[in-house]
Formats: structure tokens, C-alpha cells, sequence
DNA sequence: GGATGATCTTGATTTGAGTCAAGAAAACAA
DNA sequence: TTGTTTTCTTGACTCAAATCAAGATCATCC
């Protein structure tokens, strides 16, 4: 796959100028991955930061009761890893990837020297503002909304409001996703079939226009 | 107050340059007000960047059924509403004083400005980065520990691990900033007292160390 | 002071989702 | 194909915390 047509339709990326996205290719390390492989480890020292150009990678934390959290399932376009940049050089999630992917590796001191071109940074900056915006939904969302909801939410952003998704990921995976027990999405999804809103069914996802309204 | 003074102890800027600090003073616009006022709202759209250097101030997020989730509680030192700064100019959360506050506020072309200088900028993103390890584990906080925990490390995170505390915000407040409500908190407390680990009375916290085990 | 309104407490009840346990179905391997 | 393992479903039960409803306490202001 070409480093180029990635970076193009990576949405960090997407207001860089031509000359920092060719600076910026020359020291993307390809990297590829199947699935259901861990990436890296909670706790452990990265030197990387990753720009996924292919599948979906799960990040979450582990509690020390052996509980996982996930923060955020990362999509093709997305940025992963890069809170290792300066002081804390150990990854605060693990990361586990749900698909097979292709990834591009970027290394903390080339990174660190592309910062130094002005709409570069200013990209990387507005990369981390609309992180944090992300993570402060995604506590609302928790704390303030149901399990249906979380689900709508979870389909919405990973996939826009399409009437049909072909499932990438297993129940158990997505159940993690949304912060919920793989039995309360088995009854969620028995429910919703019989509401007739959403059908999972050979992996395919089958979604009725009323299920994304409320 | 002395502006120095301020930049001195703030934690955002700890490792930054004499001169760096220095051209910050000069765009910080000393700003006062009393408790309970609202400093902006969620939605609205925003010129300023918040160093806070007295008091707190409860970052919150309203849902549509009008519940409010709080993000974080700013300290003394914290800097806040930095997410306006690029192209999303519109608060994701509203801000409210939970005491009399003293802040500076830096107005975005002047923080645009002060982030051509390469240790300033630094310093900005490291700031960045470890509020999203802030958020990232306030994710899982409020998805995997009860409100006990919740309240144990709110308490950690805003005072340290002390055996006295003198209480500036009410109860209510305090319920919201734990994820959960009045009543909750208040049984929590009843039984907290009867433990022995934690007494509140005339606005005064009294902590047993125990209460820090655990 | 007394009136008003907020904050806080307490009790009774509900509820959404987790836990545990046992099968069913599907995926995989030999 | 058969056996094995993992994923998924279903039912019964539990539980932490929310909700609802009174009161109680405290603060504020004429």
C-alpha cells in the first residue's frame, strides 16, 4: 500500500501541506500485523508512535482486578501511541489489534524533528486537542448513558449511520467497546431484533433508519 | 499576586525556561471572581486559554436530560480551556468557580504566539499529553471502582494523602465531582464515620490513614 | 427574630447491569 | 467425521447505586 494515498485520507493529517506530509513519509516504518495481537503493553517503554492505515486496535487499560477498560477503538486514518513522546516514555494502555493491520511506525526522535515544522506541529497539536475532546465525550457517554446508547454511539463513530456493517469484530470484543458484559449485549441485541431496529446476523450488521434516532 | 510567583509553582509550566516565563507574564490578564459564577458555558465559542492560581473550578459536560458529568476539577497551578486554540473554538465543557478563583487568562493569538518559542511549546504539548493519561484513567475509574474509590482518589488527586482537609466545596459539589449523587455520597459518608476512617464536620475533612489503604 | 430556600440526611423502593451457571452454537483441529 | 474449545445465549439471582419522598439542618435576608 502506498505511504502516500494513506497519508491522504489519514484524518490527522488532513490540512498538512505537501512538503511536511513527504517528510513525514520518509519516516513512516511500515508494519504489519495480524489479528488479535498485542502491540504493546500498559506500563511497558515505547519508542513509537503508530499511524494505522488498515483494521482496527483496541486500547485499553487493565484494572488490578483484572477488569479491562476500553478507552478507544482506533480506526484507519487514527494515531495511536504518541502520549510516549516526551517524559513518560511508558504507554499508559495497552493496545491489541482487533483486525489485521497495516500500520506505519514512526520513531519518537523522527518525530520529535518533524515537530519542528510549523504546520506539522500545528496539526500534531489539534490531533491532541480533539483527542481530549474524544476522551471527555467518552466520559459522559459512560456515566450518562445506557447501554443501547453507548452502542449507537460505538456504530456511529466507527461506522457513520449505514443501514449495513459488516462486523470486523467479534461480540465479546464489541461488548468490551461499549463497557458492557457480553451477556448484556447478547439480551441488547435479542431485544433490538425483536424491535426489529438491528440484526446481527453471519457477521453482518443490518440496521433500520429508527434505530439511529433517539 | 505576583505573576512570577504564580508561574513559579504552576505544574504546567515546571521545566520551563526563564525566558519563556517571562514572555507569558506578559500576556497573562489577571482575572478575579467569586465563587459559583460560570466562566463559560459548553458550545459557547472562546478567545482565552485559563491559568488558574487560586481556587477551584469544576469542568463539567450537561447531557441532553440536563445531568451533569463532571470532567475534571482544576487546581491551583492547572491550566484549563486550551482546547479552544485551533480550529474547534467552541468550549466542549462548561466552567464553573467552585471558590473565589484568581486566573490568568492568555488570549489565543498571544498563545499562538508564544508557541513559536520551542520550550514553551514543548511544555505545552507535554501539558497535553498528560491530560490525556489524566482522562484516559478517569475512564476507567468511573467504569471499574465503586464510589468509595472514587471518592478516595478524588481526594488523593486534589489534596495528597493528608489526615486534615478543610472542605471548600459542599457536599453536592463534591457528589457531582465523584460521579454520583447526594444521597449516595452522604450514605458513604455516614458509613465512613462509623468506620472511623473519615469524619466531616464544620466543613473540616478528618482523615484516618487506613482511609489511604487499601 | 421568623420566613424562605437551599443543602443534607434518611428510609423505602426500583432498576440497570453484573455475576454465576448451564447449555447451545459455532469455529477449529485431528 | 468427531471431538474440543471458544463464543454466544439464556435463565435465575444479586447488587450498587439511582430514584422518590419526607424530614432535618443550615444559611440568608428582610
Amino acid at each position: 500500500m502506498d505511504i502516500y494515498r494513506v497519508l491522504d485520507q489519514a484524518r490527522f493529517f488532513e490540512g498538512i501541506s505537501r512538503t511536511s506530509k513527504e517528510a513525514l513519509a520518509k519516516f513512516c516504518l511500515p508494519y504489519e500485523r495480524p489479528k488479535q495481537i498485542t502491540l504493546f503493553r500498559e506500563g511497558e517503554s515505547g519508542e513509537a508512535m503508530y499511524l494505522l492505515a488498515r483494521g482496527r486496535v483496541s486500547l485499553y487499560k487493565l484494572s488490578p482486578e483484572g477488569q479491562e477498560t476500553v478507552i478507544k477503538v482506533i480506526k484507519a486514518g487514527e494515531v495511536f501511541a504518541e502520549v510516549i513522546l516526551f517524559e513518560k516514555r511508558f504507554y499508559p494502555v495497552t493496545a491489541v489489534t482487533l483486525t489485521d493491520i497495516l500500520a506505519f511506525r514512526i520513531l519518537r526522535r523522527d518525530l520529535l524533528h518533524l515537530l519542528r515544522q510549523e504546520d506539522f506541529r500545528n496539526d500534531f497539536i489539534s490531533m491532541l486537542l480533539s483527542k481530549q475532546r474524544y476522551l471527555t465525550e467518552k466520559i459522559q457517554q459512560l456515566t450518562s448513558q445506557d447501554v443501547e446508547q453507548r452502542l449507537r454511539s460505538f456504530l456511529r463513530e466507527q461506522y457513520g449511520e449505514r443501514g449495513q456493517i459488516s462486523a470486523e469484530i467479534n461480540k465479546k470484543q464489541l461488548a468490551a467497546a461499549i463497557g458492557a458484559t457480553p451477556e448484556t449485549l447478547s439480551r441488547l441485541l435479542q431485544d433490538l431484533g425483536r424491535r426489529k431496529c438491528l440484526i446481527w446476523k453471519h457477521g453482518i450488521i443490518t440496521i433500520a433508519p429508527s434505530f439511529w434516532r433517539t
